[in-house]
DNA sequence: TTTACATATCGGTAAATAACGATATGCCGA
DNA sequence: TCGGCATATCGTTATTTACCGATATGTAAA
């Protein structure tokens, strides 16, 4: 039986309310959307293990504009949050969404905001 | 012919995430959903003009737990984003909510998460 | 025209966040 | 096992936020 759609409480919201209100967060989780487009592929997740559309680390620090430490400070921030998952590799860690919680946090606000 | 229902960008959508990022400021918004039930009557709202829906301070005040100036401050912030609307009778500041933004907020989230 | 009340603003302090460079850790290939 | 890369963490400083009490402003009633 699918469950958990709606497994969101205010205190849940509302983390992800802070980790989304900051500009390059935002953008990460974004560009995220088609990873396809917005980076190179990456061929270790490719040959290596099952995890579609992740992206490493300094792929995602090439486009933010900010540093690697904070580039890797705002992705365990999203991940802390739960609108990303990620998983290690050999020597890189691969990010990538979490659609089912986006998906909850957008019911969250449909039915709660 | 009905329009602006996109209309926000993602420099507002941050602004928004930053209003909602914090727990008292998000029960604000949501207690106002239900005016009728969570708050009073407004005497002054009904007799003086048509703003329907519309709290005042003191009673959104009675509500949350925080100083009366911090509360201010809050309804300020949610106003500044323009999650809430406001409109000055008599000695009384009302806030309602402004359900045409939170819906452009939902819309977004859909589109742009 | 005082007085009382509702709200906003000011000034403050403590805590959280933004962002960095430097360093540590962990994993490989030579 | 040593060097090199990817990533995480640490230590720091500057800015922003969370609150508060005190005070100012604005409105209405006596």
């Amino acid at each position: 039986m699918k469950q958990e759609l709606h497994a969101m409480n205010d205190e849940k919201a509302v983390e992800i309310f802070k980790a989304l209100s900051n500009q390059t967060r935002l953008n990460i989780l974004q560009m995220l959307k088609d990873a396809e487009t917005n980076f190179s592929a990456q061929a270790h997740v490719i040959k290596e293990a099952d995890f579609e559309g992740g992206v490493c680390v300094s792929d995602i620090h090439k486009k933010t504009g900010t540093s690697q430490s904070t580039t890797s400070q705002y992705l365990s921030i999203l991940l802390q949050s739960g609108l990303l998952e990620s998983k290690r590799i050999g020597q890189w860690t691969y990010y990538r969404r979490n659609e089912e919680m986006i998906k909850q946090f957008y019911h969250y606000i449909g039915l709660n905001l």
